[in-house]
DNA sequence: CTCAGTGCAAAGGATTTGCATGCCG
DNA sequence: CGGCATGCAAATCCTTTGCACTGAG
């Protein structure tokens, strides 16, 4: 993960990959990264523009897609038809998702390095053969959020 | 994974879960099974089509949505914009992908289920405080697979 | 015979694109 | 000033659905 410690300086970055692609890093496109950013989460494209201020659909889209291609953002697929978007890894870190099989909501969660470590090699190991050359990898944890597994928590008195 | 080592048993399986969901196991959906077991991979539905007879797309997308209610197919998302098809895990046993960030091709893939087991209970771990009770995983190795990397090795003297 | 499955074609929803205008560089 | 980003709306593509017909129990 870069040193994207202060918004500045993920915005400083996000511009410089926009640049280097001949991009420009228009406050509409800043707008979004600080949608996906603050989200912290994979957000769909109807979550993307109601917490935006009236972007357009095609703008959203257009302007995902132009991130995708600088290497800024990423499109996640969950069990839901819309697609789900978020920011790059080398700007948030990597981690993986837990997906609720239920109602879909998709939350980010960091797994032990030691772990990812065991995983890569055992990726490599299985790949080999294939002629393969593994350059990431994606984790998806599935099954029962607490909302889903005890509705009534959601009224407050247990 | 149960014991489905001949395509009788896999199909007499099958039919017995669509029995339970009173479906009917018709030698279209036979043959859409016998589609996705022979792909070893998971299918677009171009893919299916075009292996299939002449099986109109609504017929595909039907079938596909009672394997998926049957508990017979489950449904991938690659980095593609179609969704995968491919047989329940209980049927082929768990495996992964491997997706190639080239050509969207997507590989199955077995891993060592000691690992396999290290990351169910680092998954236990990371998943706990969320309250969320995790029921399975997936993982996807991305990467460039050989075609992709090495072009003329598809020439033949390679 | 009766109901579920199939096929065709149209509908529905997500995503992309054409074109005119406004803004950044 | 020139080119890119933006907005609107239509187009396109994947997927679902309505209806009439055919096949299985």
């Amino acid at each position: 993960m870069l040193d994207t410690g202060t918004d500045d300086q993920l915005h400083e970055e996000i511009g410089r990959r926009l640049t280097s692609h001949d991009q420009r890093y228009t406050s509409g496109r800043r707008a979004l990264v600080g949608v996906l950013a603050a989200a912290g989460r994979p957000l769909t494209i109807p979550e993307v523009i109601d917490r935006g201020e009236g972007v357009p659909q095609s703008t959203a889209y257009r302007n995902l897609t132009v991130l995708i291609e600088a290497g800024v953002a990423r499109r996640v697929t969950g069990s839901d038809v819309h697609g789900r978007f978020e920011l790059a890894e080398d700007l948030t870190g990597h981690h993986h998702h837990v997906i609720c099989t239920t109602c879909g909501t998709v939350t980010d969660v960091h797994v032990a390095p030691r772990l990812e470590q065991a995983l890569e090699a055992a990726a490599e190991a299985a790949t080999a053969d294939l002629g393969f050359e593994v350059s990431g990898h994606t984790i998806d944890l599935l099954g029962t959020c607490a909302a889903c597994r005890c509705p009534s928590a959601l009224s407050g008195t247990g």
